[in-house]
RNA sequence: GGAGAGGUGGCCGAGUGGUUUAAGGCAGCGGUCUUGAAAACCGCCGUGGGUUCACGCCCACCGUGGGUUCGAAUCCCACCCUCUCCGCCA
């Protein structure tokens, strides 16, 4: 969400991010409600200083006069409704195109409709080559029964999947390890629930519009969530943070569901793309500063690199164009790590700037050096996602013989030099 | 699932129809005093919106939404949420 004050003052800028970021949204019909609803705002509120004028002197009218001021205070709270009708209308039709209303994007970022707008930054490490016919994840899982993927679906589906033996001890491994080396970097590490209310999806702007990727409960008015971002966000909704409270960073771990409705096809092999996972977010807020926030982005990047170069994967850095960065997002680089049975990089973690566009959502605020009540800047990043990045982490290191060489920052936590 | 209690400003806590943004206290900010600090004393101290060059003025907000009334934190209705106990339970 942007300010309405910015918006106007700002029209053109908020034209190109909506044409940047390819959002169907008609900024001339949101001015114009703009335009409206203050008009109407400053009718009803001069119209309810009338009437409490009359009030106000009803105790010291003479008894005689009182009906007289009754019958016009009444006509008064009569208009006032009616022109209150008519408000709540633009209202809400303004709350609801504000709410579409796209964050501007940040100057560097590529310009196009989808990723295929994205460009590669850099890259690190070299992809593995094999001097022997090296299996994808699934084959060396299986080999070593560490998975069930077909059993599992008799239980829950498609894109379900069961860890076993020491690929399951891994995966918890990986998230203690992770959240270990966030705790040591200072951020503080933090559970939160999957399951959330709509108003919390709202807050972090996955609402409106994504509500086909996501598992409702209907019967208790909750949603499960993709991340532990919308939790996170949600936590100091309406609250206004003095100075020394921030920076806030956590280290935030849960269970991820995503109905990934609009993927049917894709990455059906494996591990890639499931419906349930498990993750642990960076999770940033900070005072809305630009140059802070841009320096708590490469932090988060940093971070997110130092876990795959410990685990030996070689990566690629992507800037993420204007189209697929999503509407809230200032910046987004995302971290994609090789995948040699696919013979490319796949995005393994996402570092997104929301500047104080989740913020302002979620009504996050703090009081600055002056008193002055800001909204935050928000900032988020993937730590490690399972079992997405088990498929990098079992290909690029396995052995001829099927078995899989951990890189040397796990070998102490695992027990061994091979998984 | 059953029963009860309660939702007032950053926090605690008064307030049951009339200028109430709302007593009092704590915390915070500024000042006096002090070598400094503490204590004491004095002052300031909510959010959002509209309007104004500005000082300021106006409107809304006491969980939410309706209703009664000239006037609602206060009365009525519905809902939401939180807490406690019991039951069940990883």
């Amino acid at each position: 969400m942007l300010s309405l004050q910015f918006i106007r003052d700002n029209s053109g800028k908020v034209r190109e991010a909506i044409a940047a970021k390819a959002v169907t949204l008609d900024l001339d019909a949101l001015l114009a409600l703009d335009g409206g609803v203050r008009e109407l705002k400053t009718r009803v509120d001069e119209l309810r200083r009338q009437r409490n004028e009359i009030s106000n002197g009803f105790k010291n009218a003479l008894p005689e006069e009182r009906p007289a001021l009754g019958q016009r205070a009444k006509a008064i709270a009569a208009e006032i409704a009616e022109i209150e009708t008519g408000l709540a209308g633009k209202q809400a039709a303004l709350d609801a195109l504000l709410l579409r209303v796209p964050n501007i994007p940040w100057e560097g970022a590529p310009i196009g409709p989808d990723e295929s707008a994205n460009t590669v930054v850099r890259q690190e490490g070299e992809p593995p080559r094999f001097d022997f016919e090296p299996r994808d994840h699934v084959a060396l899982a299986e080999i070593n029964d560490w998975i069930d993927l077909s059993r599992i679906t008799q239980v829950s589906g498609s894109r379900m999947y069961a860890l076993k033996g020491r690929l399951a001890l891994l995966e918890q491994a990986l998230m203690l390890w992770v959240t270990q080396r966030l705790a040591g970097d200072g951020f503080t590490p933090i559970t939160v629930p999957a399951l959330v209310r709509g108003q919390a999806f709202f807050q972090q702007g996955h609402f409106p519009g994504h509500e086909e990727e996501t598992y409702e409960v209907p019967k208790d008015e909750l949603w499960l969530a993709g991340t532990a971002e919308i939790a996170l966000t949600s936590l100091h909704s309406a609250e206004i943070l003095e100075p020394q409270q921030l920076p806030i960073l956590y280290a935030g771990y849960s269970p991820c569901f995503r109905r990934e409705a609009g993927s049917a096809g894709r990455d059906v092999r494996g591990l890639l793309r499931v419906h349930q996972f498990y993750k642990v977010e960076q999770y940033v807020i900070c005072a809305d500063d630009p140059e802070e926030s841009a320096r708590w982005h490469q932090r988060l990047l940093a971070n997110a690199e130092g876990v795959l170069r410990d685990l030996e994967l070689p990566y690629q850095v992507v800037e993420t164009s204007t189209g697929d960065m999503g509407l809230g997002k200032y910046r987004m680089n995302d971290l994609e790590s090789w995948v040699p049975s696919l013979g490319k990089y796949r995005e393994t973690h996402s570092c997104s700037t929301l500047h104080d566009w989740q913020a302002r959502r979620a009504n996050l605020r703090w009081r600055d050096e002056e008193r002055k009540v800001r909204f935050c800047h928000t900032l988020n990043n993937t730590a490690i996602a399972s079992p997405r990045i088990l498929v990098p982490l079992l290909e690029n290191h396995q052995t001829e013989d099927g078995r899989v060489r951990l890189p040397g920052a796990l070998r102490e936590l695992m027990g061994g030099e091979y998984l």
